[in-house]
Formats: C-alpha cells, sequence, structure tokens
DNA sequence: TTTAGGG
DNA sequence: CCCTAAA
C-alpha cells in the first residue's frame, strides 16, 4: 500500500496546476481503488480468456531472428536550448514562463536511434536514471521553443515552459565512447554548456555492455525544445509521454496550466485556529493570496450567522452569479466524453500512442499515417533497410517503433518564486523518484493489456498477418512491487531472447498516472499539508492537454523511433495502437484528500454561507481551485460532519485539527437549525393563506 | 446547472 | 468520489 499513501498524500506540496479539462480525465485514471482494481481484474481475465484462444490458434513457434544485419542507426537529437536562455538562478516569476501555458506532461525521449538488442533491463535504466539526479536539468524558456512553436500549432503558447535532461556537459562524450566502443552512431548532444556534442563511435549492439553502460554513464539525455519531435497524442499527453530509445532518454515537461500565483507566498500558518464567529474574514484575507478573495460587498457578510443578512446578500447577488456561472467552465460532467484510455483514438487514423510499427514493406514515414514530420526520422537508413530485407527473406519477425512509452504523471508543484535551479532539481527528484523506483513495462494490444508473458507474439496476435492487429503499445509503469495490488512477478527484465517478450501488465491499467509526492519542492518552508496553495491551484489535471488538439502532433513524433528486435515472431506492420471502445468508459478521478488549509476554507465558507449553498461556496472559497467542484465541497462537508461526530481514533487520513471540526459541528447544527426554522416559517405562512 | 442524498 | 433524481 505503499503506494497508494504516497498518492494519497502526493497532492499536499506544491503542483503545477494543470488544465481544467484534461482534469477530470487524469483523475480517473490516476485513481487508485481496489475496487476499481477488482474491476480492472475481472478485464484481464477476459482478456486472459481471448488470449487464450489465440493460444488455441497458435502456430509454429517463432524462430530465431538473424540480428547480424542489424545496424544500429545513427540519430541526430535537435539541440535543446538553442535558443533557450539559461536562467538557472532567476525567479521562475522573472521568467516569460506563464503557468497556465505550461506543458506538464513529461516526456522522455530517447536520443539514440536503433537499439536492435531488446535485451534492455529496465532496472538498469531505473538505476541510471538514479545517476541521473547528479545530472543538470535545463529549463528552456518560451524564446526557445519559438521557432517551433510556428511549426507546431498544436503547441500554440502552450510550450512555454519545458524541461529537458542533459547529461552532465562534462564526459559525455568520453564515458559514452569509451563504454560503447567502436560504433557506427553519431549523436548529437546539446548540452546547457556544450552544444551540439557529435558522439561517435557508439557500439552498435546493445546489450549486456549496454546495460552496464547505463550503470555508469546511464543516459545521454538530450532535450529538444522542438515540439514536433514530440507529437503526442492525447493520450500520450495525458499520461506523460516517454519515448525511450536504449540509448538516451529525453525529459520534457508539458505543462498547460492556470494561475497558481497564489502559490507565491506559501503560507505557514496553520495551527491557529479560533472560534468561528468573525474570524474568518481577516483571517482569511491574511492567509489567502488577495487574489482569491472577491471582496463582498456587503458588510454583512461579516457575519457568519446572519442568515438574513446573508440571504440577501445572496439575493442581491444572484444575477451576476449567473452571469458568471454561465462564464464559469466546469470540467465535470465532461468526463464522459472524455477519453482518457491511452490506447484511445487511434480510429481516427492518427497515431496516438507512442508505438507504431514500422512497415514491412520499403520504410517510408507516410506509411504510418503519420503526418509531416514523419519524414524527419533519423532512422531507417540503409543498415535498417538491410535488417529488413533479410528479415523478410528469412524470418517472420515483429517489426516495431516505439515511438514512446507512457510514463507516469508527474505532479510538480513550485512557487512562483522559486528558482529555475530548484525547478530543475525537482523535476530531477520527480523522475528519478519514478525511474529510481524501478520501471515495469507494459504491453497493450489494441489497447488491452497483455498479461501473458509467456505467450508468443503469434500467439498473442502480434503478427504482421494478423490484420486485426493494428495496434500495440508499450507502457512504462512504476514498479507496482509495494503495492498490495500488485500482482505476481514484475520483473523488470525484458527478455530478449525469449519467445514471449510481453511483459506482465500491473492491473491497474493506468497505474503509472499517479502522481509523485517527491516532485514536492521546497518542503522545508512549506511543511506538508500547511500550504494554503492547494486549494487554490488551479486543476492539475487541466495540465492535459484538450483530447483534439494533440492528437496531431502524435503523428510527428518520429524521434522515438526504435528498432526492436521481436525476438521470434514475423516481421509485422503495425498501425498505431486502436483505442478500445472499452477504454473510453469514465475514469474515475484522482484522489485528492483536502488539505487542512481547504478544510479550513470551507469550514469558513460554510460558516458565513449555511449549507445547502454550495456553489456558492465554491465561488467563494474555492473559486481557483478548479478540481473542488461544488459537489466535492458539499462530500466533504457531509464528510467533515461525520468525521467531528466520531472519536478521534476513528479518524484515517490527515488528522483533521479539533477545533475545525468543532467549528464544523457549531456551523452545522446552526445552519441545520436555521432550516429548520425556515421550513416552519413557510409552512405557517402557508397555513395563514389557507 | 444545482442540490441533496445514497452508494 | 460517483451517480442521479429533483428542482
Amino acid at each position: 500500500m505503499v503506494l497508494l499513501k504516497r498518492l494519497d498524500y502526493g497532492f499536499n506540496g506544491y503542483q503545477v496546476p494543470p488544465t481544467p479539462r484534461a482534469a477530470r480525465s487524469a483523475r480517473r485514471r490516476c485513481e487508485f481503488r481496489r475496487k476499481d482494481y477488482v474491476q480492472k481484474m475481472c478485464a484481464f481475465d477476459l482478456l486472459a480468456t481471448v488470449a487464450g484462444k489465440l493460444l488455441l490458434e497458435g502456430r509454429c513457434s517463432p524462430k530465431s531472428v538473424d540480428t547480424s544485419s542489424d545496424k544500429e542507426q545513427t540519430e541526430v537529437v535537435e539541440s535543446s536550448d538553442r535558443k533557450g536562455k539559461n536562467v538557472e538562478n532567476k525567479p521562475l516569476e522573472e521568467k516569460s514562463f506563464e503557468q497556465d501555458s505550461c506543458e506538464r506532461n513529461f516526456l522522455f525521449t530517447e536520443i539514440v536511434s536503433q537499439a536492435p538488442n531488446s535485451n534492455f533491463h529496465a532496472h538498469k535504466l531505473a538505476r541510471g536514471q538514479n545517476d541521473a539526479c547528479s545530472r543538470p536539468a535545463s529549463v528552456i524558456t518560451s524564446e526557445s521553443s519559438e521557432k517551433f512553436g510556428s511549426a507546431e500549432p498544436m503547441f500554440n503558447n502552450d510550450c512555454k515552459l519545458r524541461l529537458g535532461i542533459f547529461p552532465h556537459p562534462v564526459d559525455v562524450e568520453s564515458s559514452i565512447c569509451r563504454s560503447e566502443g567502436e560504433t557506427k552512431k553519431q549523436i548529437k548532444i546539446e548540452t546547457p554548456n556544450n552544444r551540439n556534442l557529435a558522439i561517435n563511435n557508439l557500439a552498435d549492439t546493445c546489450n549486456v555492455g549496454r546495460s552496464d553502460t547505463w550503470d555508469r554513464k546511464p543516459s545521454t539525455l538530450v532535450s529538444s525544445p522542438d515540439c514536433q519531435k514530440f507529437p503526442f497524442c492525447r493520450d500520450q499527453i495525458l499520461c506523460g509521454s516517454f519515448p525511450v530509445k536504449q540509448d538516451g532518454v529525453k525529459l520534457v515537461t508539458k505543462d498547460d496550466d492556470e494561475n497558481y500565483s497564489g502559490c507565491t507566498k506559501p503560507s505557514t500558518t496553520n495551527k491557529a485556529f479560533r472560534p468561528p464567529p468573525h474570524v474568518g474574514d481577516c483571517r482569511t484575507r491574511k492567509l489567502l493570496p488577495s487574489k482569491y478573495w472577491k471582496p463582498t460587498p456587503n458588510s454583512k457578510d461579516k457575519d457568519p450567522y446572519d442568515p438574513h443578512a446573508e440571504r440577501r446578500n445572496y439575493l442581491n447577488r444572484n444575477n451576476s452569479y449567473k452571469r458568471k456561472r454561465s462564464q464559469r467552465d466546469y470540467p465535470f460532467k465532461k468526463r464522459k466524453f472524455f477519453d482518457c484510455s491511452s490506447v484511445s483514438n487511434s480510429d481516427e487514423g492518427i497515431s496516438s500512442d507512442g508505438i507504431s510499427s514500422v512497415p514491412e514493406y520499403g520504410y517510408g514515414g507516410g506509411a504510418l499515417g503519420s503526418g509531416p514530420s514523419l519524414t524527419t526520422v533519423p532512422m531507417a537508413p540503409t543498415s535498417l533497410r538491410g535488417e529488413r530485407a533479410s528479415f523478410q527473406s528469412r524470418n517472420s519477425h515483429v517489426k516495431l517503433k516505439i515511438k514512446s512509452f507512457r510514463v507516469p504523471e508527474l505532479f510538480i508543484e513550485v512557487p512562483e518564486s522559486a528558482t529555475i535551479g530548484s525547478l530543475k532539481r525537482t523535476v530531477m527528484e520527480a523522475v528519478t523518484a519514478i525511474l529510481g523506483g524501478g520501471l515495469h513495462v507494459g504491453v497493450l494490444l489494441q489497447g488491452k493489456k497483455i498479461r501473458d508473458d509467456n505467450k508468443t507474439l503469434l500467439q498473442t496476435g502480434i503478427s504482421h498477418d494478423n490484420k486485426k492487429l493494428d495496434s500495440l503499445g508499450f507502457t512504462l509503469e512504476p514498479t507496482p512491487t509495494q503495492s498490495p495490488l500488485c500482482l505476481e512477478d514484475c520483473s523488470f527484465e525484458l527478455p530478449c531472447d525469449t519467445p514471449q517478450p510481453l511483459a506482465r501488465y500491473p492491473p491497474m491499467p493506468n497505474v503509472g498516472q499517479i502522481s509523485h509526492p517527491h516532485c514536492n519542492l521546497d518542503t522545508q518552508s512549506n511543511p506538508r499539508g500547511t500550504n494554503l496553495c492547494n486549494f487554490f491551484e488551479s486543476d492539475r489535471d487541466s495540465a492535459l492537454f484538450p483530447p483534439n488538439m494533440s492528437l496531431e502532433k502524435t503523428t510527428t513524433d518520429s524521434k522515438a523511433l526504435v528498432s526492436v528486435r521481436p525476438m521470434k515472431a514475423e516481421a509485422l506492420a503495425m498501425v498505431p495502437m486502436r483505442k478500445s471502445k472499452q477504454s473510453e468508459s469514465a475514469q474515475r478521478r484522482i484522489r485528492r484528500p483536502f488539505t487542512v488549509s481547504e478544510v479550513e476554507a470551507l469550514v469558513q465558507a460554510v460558516e458565513k454561507l449555511g449549507t445547502g449553498r454550495w456553489r456558492d461556496v465554491k465561488l467563494r472559497a474555492f473559486d481557483n481551485a478548479k478540481h473542488r467542484t461544488y459537489v466535492d465541497l458539499k462530500d466533504k462537508w457531509k464528510t467533515l460532519v461525520h468525521t467531528a461526530r466520531i472519536s478521534p481514533q476513528q479518524r484515517r487520513g490527515e488528522p483533521v485539527p479539533q477545533e475545525l471540526l468543532d467549528r464544523v459541528l457549531t456551523a452545522h447544527a446552526f445552519w441545520s437549525q436555521q432550516q429548520v426554522k425556515q421550513q416552519l416559517k413557510s409552512q405557517s405562512e402557508t397555513c395563514l393563506l389557507l
């Protein structure tokens, strides 16, 4: 349950608020509940059944693959911050970042291209990433992406903040070359200090040696500001995309957020709670960023327990509310139309996921149905073609091009006053937290997880002649080991010689989309649960891109091209994943426990407005917390009342100060009574009329 | 769209 | 948190 725990508390720190729209879907995807788990498992059982059928239909076992002709390809990586400014130590506010336009997802793109050998150990990678901690992360401001922005309409102005991981400027070249030995590759790496560092002589085979290399020099991490390089589909965006090549990883954060300026001044006050009456305003005003306070025209507001005054006030404001209401965009209700599945939307003919197959004959970017950028794919040099040719003649091999891996979603929140350096560290921590925990590879076929590791590709339906198979996807996920929900083996290895390279997939389809608490920065000054920013932050989930916009980009992502050696299967031309209709079903929003600060704000609002006016409460105290709907607030109040009534021993979760609970009971009693009075009143009136 | 409640 | 009947 460790994982769950982390989830539960992952939101207490600073986080980058996402855009409202995607919020909902993201939350749903992230939801990690036992209940869901059970449901999922049912689905898996179903899959197992299907798989069984496939097994029966299975034909001869795959033949061995001749890799002799396989040569690694050269990949040129776009230099990252060519135009990026080195703004290491300036506060974020001084940058041109626009919080609401930050890209929030992380894209890990591989640098190196062809990794013929699938003998890749995920845990090695993970370790390597740990090492990456020492590596500098780079931040590129919006300017740096200008040139790309124009070419990439999808990002429009949303490409403001990008994070990248760079290898240490120092010994990138040497270490790599040394460890890799001779090579046929050339990699251009741009580091903050060292641009366009060309690396030659990379080993053209990645075997154990490569793994070792990872240990030492985990990866040549290069970041590219070019959005086109990372055309992610909505899914990728939602989940975080992780185009990975064995040789390198690129990290890019995308964030599409809303303002969270409220976090600029993390409040440290949290303890001093005062009695209900009148305290509210003064105190709150102090604690809360002014922008979140809607000055109430009526001074009557001052008296929370004057229902009449409040009523009048309420009525007076009713009109303006209506106007606001129409303007307001509540994310909820949209959920059903939101496709959260990472493997979705391929139906539209768009490569939605990180993977796409390489056409069996004559590799051509266009064959993938991808966008224009595909042509720029650095892959497919002559060696590759040769390889393909050999495959065709000798065996039936499945050729896959993994554009990207889905990666667990990261939530990062930092105060505006944070320095770029701290931002980098934060991102680094977040990334390493995930990677360091070990990675698990999941295989998706037509949007469904393939659990049986022992099936051959053929049996699974992954073969070139299987027309039904049009989608195959891979995901990187945090090691579910710690989670009780984790099923059997969670091997990190991706056996290359095993006929059944299919890795087990964690029970939860979207396990990877958890938020990682480690992302929190600046915890020293902002003890967990005490920052008031939490409920003012805009919806993190909103960081997810609107479904529509991301779809087109996907096609362009040719960078993460990797030649995966499909052990013993037939060469196969695959098509981008197709989303299964089932997956489109709504997903639960991620759980976001209320912080003490939020509770306090809620209590205050209810004290003033009373129960039964949740929309007003929302507007008043949570107007900027897009992820808190009035229903949420109502529910929270309900649970608060319940919590206040039970013994402290029975309470769970983050403890709510007794003082607050007392206020809850008081307010609840007051307003309940008020309600009763109102009813009696109306009743008597009715009687009089009669 | 909001409320109010059950799940 | 979700889902929904009602308003």
